[in-house]
DNA sequence: CTATTTCCTGCAACCGGTTGCAGGTCAAGC
DNA sequence: GCTTGACCTGCAACCGGTTGCAGGAAATAG
């Protein structure tokens, strides 16, 4: 096959082959309609040329483009490369490419990318979205969606259920012994953030333990080394951390302040990204982000074949796996 | 502002605006065109209607679509999360969509997605491309390109220069008492793995320093896990591995062998991706993958407004990091 | 050998914008 | 009062494909 030669068109194929543009057309998308032999010139015709057909001004004229969004809030955060890779080998899997936005956890950025991406794509995954319920809404009704960890009714969504994994967390820090815990939170406006609180509060409750919270504005390394002061003040002995990278964080202010974990305090992440790196090695509850990924990518590809607009609903467990942050009073 | 409403036309507003498809079409890109009063009634009327143009008609006609493509080996693997997250701010910056792809470290994948996506963008973007140079030339001549530590006479290019970090690293080890070293080379057809790989020789050389190689298929945890006993059976005593996952592996490799780093075995990765939360603490050689992500978005962007093309090369430097994982022999 | 069907191909309209050019209006200049 | 020019706006062609429809050729049936 010859080099594409961008600018060839199929007018200049339909006169090099001797037919007509329709049938050049055909040759491409429908080639049961012609003769194979007819085919077989215009192919010829096109891979002499170098043609290659131009998806702008086929887009323009079927309404499909196969090309998706992604839109993440970090692209750096560990939690979220695996999710993406995953997407994006589904999507080439199925033939669409895809778009890749990052938010800056923002939610005017993340409106304006839906903005720039909604026109020239055909289904958009938003994951671990910081957009209004309402903005949500509002880009469902111009666009197929499937949305990872974030609950909107009517809405496709892929949601990774961190209630089993931290239930277990709570309960294993319980009986170690520990009966003050506290939650460090991730950012407002996180639908995992305001799940994993509700799942430690109330497991904190059923154990009779008591729960504080300390806030943070973003789940970096710097939020939670920065929040140890608050975490030590207090008073908890053990610690819940929204993700692992905050987790990772604040074990480092710990270490600094020559806390010994788990000797002094203990310490759970949540993500289970970091895998055995840290040390002392993390104990995290672990999720399923890649097939979070995939699956949200072939529940949109789904849904654009289907014609009436129906959610589905998927959702993944999580465990904890106990590494060496966590251990008795 | 109303929500848009997909679907909507060009036509459809100048109806309710009672003026033609061409004013229109000006009073959004060329308002100065027209008279205020003209605008402010079309534009009140798209409002109305939730008009919002169509990129897809708006590229055909113009042959501007303002997307460019990103394509990485393994979006997973840390070195590239930042890189991509900065282009891909630098990219929206400027007013473009970013395509991401996935090669998967494999050459004839890597084609496939160029030929999806050369189609649909302005230019593209390689990093750390495993195509044969031919066909980075063919790319070159579709669209205008940008490589990323790939180095192809006549393209531009950004290229992290390994060479100063690494001449560094090897100058400590020998500092340290070490006379035999192992590289642990990266995949084939890796520019950064043949760059630092020809440091290291040169470095080795003329420090008077054995140097073996040890091969890896991949630079992942597993590949260098794998490769330890390879590397044992050379006899040295430090190794510089391709990159920080693979050293990581390494480094696990060794500790579950009971070999004491850096006690009976130095370790020097590369990427500084891990930061400092490998037990003990990664010596590795730091790069700007930041910067490199951005420069080369930015470069592109620049490109596309020139008319000729010429190539621009941009080098970053590098440093050697001492952590905690070199030592005396 | 004619009638009917099947198969193949071209015509022309359409997707939704952009843009060169022409013409019309109105104010300023002489 | 007529000319000149500046300023707006619309016409129509174009970007590069796709597709419903019609008609001619070939194949099959009668």
């Amino acid at each position: 096959m010859r080099e594409p030669q961008l600018g060839q068109t199929i007018s200049q194929v339909a006169k090099a082959a001797g037919v007509s543009r329709s049938s050049v057309s055909r040759a491409f998308t429908r080639p049961d309609m012609l003769s194979a032999k007819t085919v077989a010139r215009i192919l010829a015709a096109a891979d002499l040329l170098g043609y290659v057909p131009n998806p702008t001004a086929r887009a323009l004229s079927t309404g499909r483009n196969s090309n998706l969004a992604l839109i993440v809030p970090d692209v750096a955060n560990p939690f979220f490369p695996p999710l993406i890779r995953a997407a994006q080998m589904e999507a080439d899997r199925q033939g669409f490419c895809l778009f890749l936005g990052n938010s800056d956890e923002d939610p005017r950025r993340e409106d304006r990318l839906l903005q720039r991406l909604c026109g020239q794509v055909e289904g958009v995954i938003l994951a671990s979205s910081r957009l209004p319920e309402d903005r949500i809404r509002a880009t469902a009704a111009a666009r197929p969606l499937v949305l990872i960890n974030r609950d909107v009714g009517g809405i496709s969504r892929v949601l990774i259920d961190s209630g089993t994994g931290v239930r277990a967390a709570v309960s294993h820090l319980a009986a170690l012994g520990h009966r003050a815990l506290v939650y460090v939170s991730g950012p407002r406006g996180s639908w995992s953030n305001r799940q994993r609180l509700d799942a430690v509060r109330r497991a904190a409750r059923l154990g009779g333990l008591s729960l504080a919270i300390v806030p943070t504005p973003l789940p970096c390394f710097e939020a939670g080394y920065a929040a140890v002061s608050a975490i030590l003040q207090t008073g908890a002995s053990a610690i819940i951390a929204f993700d692992d990278v905050t987790a990772h964080g604040i074990l480092a202010g710990l270490t600094a302040r020559d806390i010994a974990v788990p000797g002094q305090m203990s310490l759970v992440g949540c993500d289970d990204v970091l895998g055995a790196v840290t040390r002392p090695a993390l104990t995290t509850v672990s999720n399923h982000a890649i097939i979070a990924g995939q699956t949200a990518c072939s529940l949109l590809i789904e849904s654009l074949n289907e014609a009436g607009s129906s959610q589905t609903i998927k959702r993944l467990d999580t465990h904890l796996v106990i590494r060496a942050t966590t251990g008795p009073v």
